[in-house]
RNA sequence: GCCUUCUUAGUUAAAUGGAUAUAACAAAUCCCUCCUAAGGAUUAGUUGUAGGUUCGAUUCCUACAGAGGGCACCA
């Protein structure tokens, strides 16, 4: 409909004075033809008239008044006005403003999907814990995040592959390593713990799973505690070595098993939480620096090639100049360690390599001066920065009776996604991480996720399609054999169903613009008018003591309502609720 | 100091450069003999300051004031 009226305005304009066919391009591009915020001004509304009367020097409001004219005497539409500083508001015919419902009926789930992605392939990174422990509701924003967008833009177009990236082969690791240990031989150490080894309560568990197969002796148990250093974290990595050089194959055993167990809880809390990846991505896959023909050595190898990175005392550095970094990176210590960020240029090649249209990297807030240093080595191995997006995610601050509720990864002492599912489930939680712009600071209220007020829009949301779900198996009850059409729509006769009707076919640009900008939260919002017209709509209309014409086209119009509300929760990864 | 996000009603939040800035909570008054009251109706109230671009600015630009985050040969 809109696309008809386009044409009809472009004849239009291209008939003015003193216009070529750049001018016209340019209107175009530069008006849009929308639905009405409101009914009041009609179904649908153009600015077209400002954008040309101001490119043209004309007068908006004598040029809204011509165009009033030649749309009307078109005889297409029921009304045609020009109105407030130049708009044209366009009333359609009955049976154009209805068509949104065949199309629901005909598209059921499908209905909101555009391809507006022109089938661009997109990988989104996300959450990328380090495998070091259990998730916790930070990450629980993240993997909302991610997951609703991947959901999207598959949604509008696009061919979205989602990697979670593991970080098995740094330090930290090695830190997970000999915490597991300590605690399992921590009463031959006269209870001695490492001050800055991890100290949740999954450590000792995993060290208890561990023992049951296997059996944990030092031969001098004495030399793991000896020349130890009183910094901590000097301390973390003498005690590593000292695991590591007393028995070699305790200490892999140790790792594995400890890496495993901690993948397997990450990915059945994602399960849980109704998260899915593609594809997991092992950064120990990426091979070792000795090793010349690994990833990690060919990319730090090219970019000294191409004369991106070069040795300065000692160490090999990247030249980040062209990304607008503050400074140079180091790649390679001068202990011939590699840095994580060199690990991370090599999957980022890795990435590129793989033939994507576009990165989207969804990292925590905190990665925030992280950015220019990957654009940049993007750029130096010989792609494009701009082919990669990074989406920051702010942290998110639990609340508990009113009490922002405290968290401590160095005591171990935090709140887990798990808990949190366990705590308001996995749908509200998503819905709560996803109700606020993923890079604004989030205040995540616990007991308001449980409440029953109008305040907890969730359940507001869900109990709009579960009322409607009831009434539709009430009116099949009543009503068997008889089928909802749109004939009675088409009639005319239930007028006071055209706000809500007029409200669903604004979803399918919604979902655009949510695609567009990457922002789900649009769409929640979006649901939040849609229920409350709803349930005004409800209160208003006893539904079932309609006459049977009238019932059959309320509910075939609710039925769409149902749907679309349906859909939108779909998009987010939320189940919408039956009943209540 | 540098980089970055942000500042909207008493509070928490919306708004591809468009019409009278949108909701909820809190306040006041109403609506269950009724399809789920986890609901509905009515009233009152908002764009940090100073400039600029524009037919039009909450939105874009500049400065100022205030808040958060980031600035490792850590990951």
């Amino acid at each position: 409909m809109i696309k008809t009226i386009n044409q009809k305005i472009e004849i239009f304009i291209s008939s003015l004075d003193e216009i070529n066919d750049d001018l016209v391009k340019t209107i175009t591009n530069k008006s849009s033809t929308t639905i009405s915020e409101n009914l009041k001004n009609g179904h649908l509304t153009t600015n077209v008239c400002m954008v040309a009367a101001s490119l043209l020097k004309l007068d908006s409001k004598e040029l809204a008044n011509n165009l009033e004219k030649n749309l009307s005497e078109l005889g297409l539409y029921k009304d045609v006005k020009a109105a407030g500083p130049g708009f044209i508001n366009i009333t359609l015919h009955r049976k154009d403003f209805a068509l949104v419902l065949h199309q629901i009926i005909e598209e059921k789930q499908n209905f909101g999907e555009s391809n507006i992605g022109d089938n661009r392939k997109v990988q989104i990174e996300f959450i990328s814990a380090n495998p070091t422990g259990p998730l916790h509701v930070g990450h629980g924003r993240g993997a909302a995040y991610g997951d609703a967008i991947g959901r999207i833009l598959q949604a509008t177009g696009s061919s979205v592959e989602k990697e979670y990236y593991i970080n098995d082969a740094g330090r930290q690791i090695d830190i997970l390593t000999a915490s597991v240990i300590v605690k399992i031989i921590q009463k031959e150490l006269d209870n001695f713990f490492p001050q800055n080894a991890y100290k949740g309560a999954y450590i000792e568990s995993i060290g208890k799973e561990f023992t049951l197969k296997n059996i944990v002796k030092y031969n001098d148990v004495g030399s793991i505690l000896k020349d130890l250093p009183s910094d901590p974290e000097e301390e973390i990595d003498q005690i590593i070595s000292n695991l590591k050089r007393s028995d070699e194959k305790i200490w892999h055993l140790v790792k594995s098993f400890s890496l495993e167990s901690i993948i397997k809880s990450i990915k059945d809390d994602l399960r849980d939480f109704n998260v899915d990846f593609d594809s997991w991505f092992n950064e120990s896959s990426l091979g070792k620096l000795n090793d010349n023909s690994s990833e990690i050595s060919k990319s730090i190898n090219k970019l000294k090639d191409d004369g991106m990175a070069y040795e300065k005392d000692g160490a090999v550095w990247l030249n980040t100049d062209n990304s607008g970094d503050d400074k140079h990176r180091v790649l390679v210590r001068d202990d011939g360690r590699a840095t994580y960020f060199a690990s991370d240029v090599a999957y980022h090649k890795n990435k590129v390599d793989r033939g994507y249209d576009d990165l989207i990297n969804v990292w925590g807030a905190d990665h925030h001066g992280y950015i220019k240093r990957i654009e940049a080595s993007i750029d130096a191995l010989g792609s494009s920065k701009e082919k990669l997006i990074v989406k920051l995610v702010q942290f998110a601050n639990l609340f508990k009776e009113g009490k922002k509720v405290k968290m401590s990864t160095r005591t171990g002492e935090f709140f887990t996604l798990k808990d949190l599912i366990e705590e308001i489930g996995a749908d509200a939680a998503r819905f709560y991480y996803l109700s606020k712009q993923a890079d604004q600071h989030l205040d995540f209220d616990l007991d308001l996720a449980k409440s029953d007020s109008k305040e907890n829009i969730f359940y507001y949301i869900q109990y709009a399609h579960a009322r409607i779900f009831s009434l539709e198996k009430k009116f099949k009850e009543m009503n068997p054999g008889l089928d909802t059409n749109i004939e009675a729509i088409e009639k005319n006769i239930y007028k006071e169903c055209d706000n809500l009707i007029h409200e669903i076919s604004k979803y399918p640009n919604v979902v655009n613009k949510s695609a567009i900008t990457l922002q789900p939260h649009l769409i929640i919002f979006y649901l939040r008018d849609l229920a409350q017209s709803f349930h005004s709509f409800y209160n208003d209309n006893h539904v079932l003591s309609e006459s049977k014409d009238n019932m059959q086209s309320i509910v075939f119009c609710l039925s769409a309502v149902r749907q679309t509300i349906s859909n939108g929760l779909e998009l987010l990864g939320i189940k919408p609720m039956k009943k209540m």
